[in-house]
DNA sequence: CGGGTGGTTGATAATTCTCAATTGTTGTGG
DNA sequence: CCACAACAATTGAGAATTATCAACCACCCG
């Protein structure tokens, strides 16, 4: 099994963060399909991948840092539809354009690959057709996960869900650095600043979690389930 | 519940009774696949089709009537995400249980096909596992829409955009009988049920629609789309 | 007719937002 | 290493939006 380790032949590795790396494997795309390799390339964070609108030429997989896509309206009200971190594959809804706008929330390397190559490659294997209906489907979970959030909990029930959220995604040690400002926190939950960062000392002080220095939290994750109960 | 009352034993329909019904063309799934053919099957109104956590078996195309899906929280809070029409398939996010429920909102006919016939298929077929990724990601599409519309928009713009929504799949002619209750209109809009109605009746009030008998309306299109402004 | 469901409206309460001030954090140049 | 600017996060007070509780109306269907 080839598992693609030259990919990160892009220059400097922060390896400040934590000692990770999970399966940035996965290569779910390229399963029995060898000849769609990615092509490393970079963004400082806030730089913008692409834009809502814009024909969706390339297909992105975050290798390091981390991702947001989000759409906006136009007296710039913005809802944030997913975070995108290592080994996840973004901008591949099959459409000539982009229905989101993507930016790096940190410095971040990806591979890209075209689209019309993924397209093709799809067109000619059901396995890797069966592959993006899959990914596809789990971005379609995630959504209306997020749906019945926004729908229907109240702030201290987003941000304790968000919080445990994030956790599982960094390797559900408890214990992590927030990668997304409160502004994103926010505009992802459908909050305000405020009362997210209310609600944060407001689950610090019932015991539901700790912080230091803003982004850093350890979650007791026994009290934040009682505060999402479903 | 109480309402159950009405012949809801005949589940079992007559096979062929349905089995012409009109354009329902689409057929998406079939297109090049003509061994998939699906079993006509009957749901009278507030009927369960399949419930969350229950074994996905069969993937389904609305024939006639309206179906909704929705996801519930242990207190009760419900959230609808998505209706389905004429022409629509649901019940095709390929796991192996389902992540919500279905209910028919009317009297309704749908094709059934087995959950595993499709997958095999799909696993056969580029072209067929094609179509259901393009399915998928519109529904990924709808459910980030909503997503937006959750997050950051008012009662009104929420209640205007719904309408609109409605109309175009309709038949965009602006005016229709809507096929569900107040109680459906706010569970998909994260709303209560007072409040669509005071927001219908301020709509009314400000010219951007008529109503007749609680379920009819007539849009004025033009202003409805100026409350929405995106 | 009468009961039941669905829809509307009003008064009040709760939640979240807005505006404003303050504190904390981070990176930079002296 | 410090001072400082620029940005990020917190906190408070009051306002706005939406929810809740309650009463009432209008059908529809037997």
């Amino acid at each position: 099994m080839s598992t693609e380790n030259t990919a990160r032949t892009t220059t400097r590795l922060p390896a400040g963060h934590s000692a990770r790396v999970p399966s940035v494997t996965g290569s779910a795309v390229f399963a029995g399909c060898p000849e769609l390799i990615g092509t490393p390339f970079s963004y400082a964070r806030e730089e913008e991948i692409y834009g809502e609108g814009e024909e969706a030429e390339f297909v992105y997989k975050v290798v390091e840092g981390a991702v947001r896509t989000h759409k906006v309206l136009s007296d710039g009200r913005r809802q944030i539809t997913g975070f995108h971190l290592p080994g996840d594959l973004f901008g591949f809804g099959q459409g000539e354009t982009h229905r989101q706008t993507a930016e790096a929330l940190a410095d971040t390397h990806v591979l890209i690959f075209r689209r019309r190559q993924i397209e093709r490659a799809a067109s000619g294997s059901a396995a890797v057709a069966c592959q993006l209906w899959t990914m596809a489907t789990n971005d379609l979970r995630h959504a209306q996960d997020l749906t019945l959030l926004l729908g229907r909990r109240s702030a201290t029930e987003r941000v304790a869900s968000f919080l445990m959220e994030v956790d599982e995604r960094l390797g559900a040690t408890g214990t992590f650095t927030l990668p997304m400002t409160r502004r994103d926190i926010a505009d992802y939950l459908g909050l305000t600043i405020e009362t997210v960062s209310r609600t944060l000392s407001q689950l610090e002080e019932e015991g539901a979690l700790l912080r230091a220095g803003g982004r850093q939290v350890s979650l007791r994750r026994a009290r934040l389930r009682r505060v999402v109960e479903d």
